[in-house]
DNA sequence: CTGTTAGCGCGTTCAT
DNA sequence: ATGAACGCGCTAACAG
């Protein structure tokens, strides 16, 4: 068998009677050309029967942008939201042409620069922030778009801020409706987590501020009681103790896996009337017991959103804003 | 500030004071060519003082051939397992100077071929099977491999079979050996998981098999009552008393979210002394009530057989065999 | 030995 | 609707 040639647009004009610049032309319904809808057909048929396509490598080298979006995973496991979300996104950027794609796997093994070296793509989304040397360096290689999720807002070219805070605020604020006023945080024991923990923290310090601010005892400004609750029963017993002996009543768990660490901290302790609200809504969530009050993230309409603000960005368009009042929603369950 | 131009192999000859193909011979440490060690780093120093990066849609587009590992995910939700595997492969592939990435989203968004042409990739990494047009298609495309993980073994080039079966196997062999006769398995509702559920399935039978062919009393060669159960409290407590009818004592689980299905059905029936195995081991597990009992993959070797299956076959090499031995553990705790 | 010249791979786009 | 040049790196053939 002889070596399968690669079919190129040499063999589709050649095919069609006509030069390659017209197939290019036809087939990128290239503006401010104007071809006869016949020689159009013959080449559309011509390209159809010889199951065409186009080198990405060769349109990459020439146009200088390719049609990839690059995704730059953290090292830290991802759950099933988050694939949820890169499948949604996949999905929207499909829709306008772009092709998406995830690099899982810490920076520790190969250089971050070599990573899109590889690919070309034309925007890169990371979930932490670049140095300055890595922008600049993008910038000059000759990527779009650097967009970072959960960066500091305005340090470098343009940034998706995912709401993490609202997602504390909402647990807080479901507690605290629910007349549980000294509230606790289980914070995740995983250091790599942290950059997500922090503003859902912060959300949570934000409720409370607002309440405390509002009655008239403005002295118990208290923050939550922040404990570190590992994924082990015996450790967040320890956790719920302390919990117990600060008087808190309501706990805003980091997700909902250190939510059930917390509730089975609590059974352990034979601990009863401690609310516990998580983050996620993993399937385990609903199974548990009792089962477990959490808030969720409307993954679709954030996963069109970042999107469009890709999109945008790789178009030299502004960036959306995105409505964030009905994103996060509170599923109320026995826990809180 | 004036349009930042990419920095190419020429800028790099320029600053050196060489040609184009030396800093490529260089660079590339071509054998076969003897350069001076002096010029050598004159090429080096050029290229680090400048931050020269190759272009990867240049370099594709003259070999034919790109550094990229492309793995089409499945549309059924990634768990924490998956998310895993997939990071130690790219570590491992890291190593062999390959480019791993994911491209999640079900194929109804695009035609699978749109997303390898889009990237050319040295191989593609799939979870269910192509058709022989995809096949065919690929090959001809140049893309150097295809292997499809789970596919029926022998059909397209090289396939990979991660051993689904053995899980299966572990699960019943462990529930046997605690003394459970008459075994239940719980079968997920979502139809996209059939594809891992059947050979998981599959396994325990061979398990069961084996004993009734090896007890004297030859005639309960009865397979596993099979029960679907969905992730729900209400649904799952319907399997556990068919289960109970039909003197099931003992569950083998498809995952973990299954089994904590069951468990919770069976709470809520107040049945007591039901044995379930779950597979995954995800962080719920060991926090469940009680603790579950369930089967875990050591992903970091399946990972690194993954990877050096993909070199030996993108370098023509025969492909290793997989020890599966300490493969498949069980992690023994409450539930069973 | 050491390094250079020249042409290729493939799609895009300007000028004719 | 076309010829020709271009983008960038690789490598066979060739000269000092």
């Amino acid at each position: 068998m002889p070596e399968p040639r690669r079919i190129t647009s040499a063999d589709v004009a050649r095919r069609a009677g006509v030069s390659r610049a017209t197939v290019s032309y036809v087939l990128n319904a290239t503006p401010g050309q104007s071809i006869s809808t016949a020689t159009r057909d013959r080449v559309l048929q011509a390209a159809a029967g010889l199951g065409y396509a186009p080198s990405a490598a060769a349109r990459t080298l020439r146009t200088g942008r390719s049609d990839v979006v690059l995704c730059l995973l953290p090292d830290w496991p991802i759950g099933n939201e988050v694939g949820n979300l890169l499948g949604n996104l996949s999905t929207a950027l499909a829709r306008e042409g772009l092709t998406f794609v995830a690099h899982p796997g810490s920076r520790a093994d190969r250089p971050i620069a070599e990573i899109w070296k590889a690919i070309t793509p034309a925007a890169v989304l990371s979930f932490t922030d670049f140095s300055d040397d890595e922008t600049e360096a993008m910038r000059a290689a000759g990527v779009a778009l650097v967009v970072a999720l959960l960066g500091r807002a305005g340090r470098h070219g343009r940034e998706l801020e995912v709401p993490q805070q609202l997602v504390g605020t909402r647990q807080a604020e479901h507690l605290l409706a629910t007349g549980h006023a000294r509230l606790g945080y289980a914070y995740p024991d995983d250091p790599r987590l942290q950059i997500f923990a922090e503003p859902r923290l912060a959300g949570v310090r934000t409720a409370l501020a607002a309440v405390s601010g509002r009655s008239s005892s403005g002295a118990s400004a208290a923050g939550p009681r922040v404990e570190t609750v590992p994924l082990d029963v015996a450790q967040a017993a320890v956790a719920v103790e302390r919990w117990r002996a600060a008087g808190v009543t309501g706990v805003c768990a980091y997700n909902d896996e250190v939510a059930l660490a917390v509730l089975a901290g609590a059974r352990a302790l034979s601990v009863t009337g401690l609310a516990v609200i998580g983050v996620d809504d993993i399937p385990a969530a609903r199974l548990a017991v009792p089962p477990l009050t959490t808030v969720t993230t409307d993954q679709r309409t954030l996963a069109a959103h970042l999107a469009t603000t890709i999109v945008a960005a790789v178009s030299g368009r502004p960036t959306p804003v995105l409505r964030t009042a009905d994103l996060i929603r509170v599923v109320a369950r026995e826990s809180a």
